[in-house]
RNA sequence: GCCGGCGUAGUUAAACGGUAUAACAAAGGACUCAUAAGCCUUGAUCGGAAGUUCGACUCUUCCCGCCGGCACCA
């Protein structure tokens, strides 16, 4: 049986550059999948924001010569603006520098120290001057910091926080056990592997004297909160967490808050990329087990969207998409749907202008958009009015695909829908029919509507704005004005 | 190096121990309600080699190529 309550995240970017076409398709799958739980009748809290501490952003702001807060301010705004962009229906946006985020991750971190997960450490590293940070072996080339071949790398010692992450090695590989803990389900064999091979304790705090943009930490002044420690509470800032009373929800009824509704009992959802599973699915998991919270319930993890051939986007190779123009020239819905069928929901997908232009002229103006005026034109003409639509009419394998978070495959589904109509019209012909036989033409012209409105019920969650529009134009039995989807040549 | 994934028509993908399923693009055809749209027809021997089997694209081994993980950069 499922809960009422259903909850979804995404994992909250870094503030450090403009929104890119991958954290766009982790939005608005996560924001298909809210939307397809409202269409099924759940309670949806839909979350996602932005991560606006840690050292990167500290550098970020030097780079531009900014002050900080300015500099995050700029940025967030720019994430703000996808709600438009994209169309986005979530219910809050929590930026981690807010006064509320800051208060839980202090109280979270309290909990775990109450509950002695949480120790000092000395922690020794290569550490270089010249990039006054700690160094791996990774970024050594001969010995020499690859930046600053010059500096030589020092040993350096520094005490820091750590959370007791390894005291949960076991309780973490029951929850990988289960199957529902991770999308697609062969990734869970690498978190099962992380936590094998030799997982160990976190750091959690960052040494104040090298930088001090992030969440201070309750009783010790000398450093601040590392970046995921904080981060990570953002699933329950945004509730309200630690507060039972929220300033976006007056207490629910029977007294219960957001927080309790949601994330105690509610199926909760986190989506994130292919690159964060040790991140979300284990050090996330191990800190909700240290509070004694429930744990997420399963996390989807997407792939990356590439260019041309796989390679990667990147600035130099100038194969990078951005998806506000892209949103520009084809608008919201054309982006959502590219995002939602022709990018994989779990792999690596190429993204390029050239494959955008042919699935939006094959599937939306030719597809989609000329079965609309197809058929709206022929019952504008021939029926007086919209015919009965029937109330329950979403097909099963539809949802049984959203319900596996397959959201290509659902759409795919959508398509053969259309694809079909297109035939039946093709098959009985009904433009012709109703000069010979006009209650025969009728009828089938009305059970080409009925199929229609149909089709545009299974594009509330991926279309919402065509989803609207074609119910409209269905309902006053109105062919539309414009072409829904033009041609691009 | 170790672990995992992938390599199928021009492209993106699907399937299955028994001679490969689609979509897009391309070419041709009959039609006309529609956005020169829609419909019908046409192509791949499945990265390479060997093996198991009556039979493999599907199983095993080796090789080649691509990708991810092997933690504190997020």
């Amino acid at each position: 049986m499922k809960k009422n309550s259903f909850y979804i995240t995404t994992t909250i970017p870094y503030v450090n550059a403009d929104p890119h076409i991958g954290f766009a398709l982790e939005l608005v799958q996560a924001d298909a999948m809210a939307r397809y739980q409202r269409l099924v009748g759940r309670d949806v809290f839909f979350s996602t924001g932005t991560d606006e501490y840690g050292q990167k952003i500290w550098e970020g702001s030097l780079k531009e010569d900014k002050d900080v807060q300015s500099y995050v301010d700029f940025y967030a705004e720019k994430f703000l603006g996808l709600k438009d962009v994209l169309n986005l229906s979530y219910d809050n946006f929590i930026r981690t520098t807010s006064g509320e985020h800051v208060k839980a991750a202090q109280e979270f971190w309290r909990l775990c120290d109450a509950k002695g997960d949480i120790y000092k450490k000395k922690y020794r590293g290569l550490y270089c001057v010249g990039c006054e940070k700690f160094i791996t072996e990774k970024d050594l080339m001969e010995g020499k910091c690859s930046l600053h071949p010059d500096k030589k790398p020092e040993m350096v010692e520094e005490e820091n926080y750590f959370f007791r992450l390894a005291n949960y090695r076991k309780q973490l590989l029951d929850y990988l056990a289960k199957e529902k803990a991770i999308f697609p389900e062969w990734r869970r064999r690498e978190a099962i592997d992380f936590v094998s091979e030799g997982m160990e304790d976190f750091s959690i705090s960052r040494d104040k004297k090298r930088f001090s943009w992030g969440v201070p930490i309750p009783g010790d002044d000398a450093q601040v909160m590392y970046v995921w420690f904080g981060a990570f509470v953002n699933y329950l800032s945004t509730l309200g967490w630690p507060d039972s009373h929220h300033p976006l929800s007056p207490p629910l009824a029977g007294g219960e808050g957001l927080f309790e509704k949601f994330w105690v009992n509610g199926e909760k959802i986190q989506i994130a990329g292919k690159d964060m599973v040790k991140f979300q699915s284990v050090m996330w998991q191990g800190m909700l087990m240290s509070v004694g919270m429930p744990t997420t319930d399963t996390i989807v993890y997407h792939g990356f969207i590439t260019g041309e051939g796989g390679i990667k986007m990147s600035k130099s190779l100038g194969n990078g998409i951005d998806p506000i123009e892209v949103v520009k020239e084809y608008g919201t819905d054309a982006l959502r749907y590219f995002l939602l069928r022709e990018i994989s929901s779990f792999e690596d997908s190429p993204f390029t202008m050239e494959r955008f232009k042919e699935a939006y002229n094959a599937n939306l103006a030719n597809g989609l958009g000329n079965l609309v005026s197809r058929i709206l034109t022929l019952s504008e003409k021939y029926l007086n009015k919209c015919p009965e639509i029937p109330e329950h009419s979403i097909p099963q394998e539809w949802k049984d695909y959203l319900d596996k978070f397959e959201i290509n495959k659902a759409v795919d589904f959508t398509w053969k829908e259309i694809s079909e109509l297109d035939k039946f019209i093709q098959e009985t012909e009904p433009f012709k029919v109703i000069k010979v036989d006009e209650k025969k033409g009728k009828e089938l012209i009305s059970s080409a509507v009925i199929r229609l409105y149909k089709i545009a019920r299974m594009l509330n969650p991926i279309m919402p704005s065509t989803n609207e529009l074609l119910k409209k134009l269905i309902k006053e039995n109105k062919k539309p004005d414009q072409p829904l989807f033009l041609r691009k040549d």
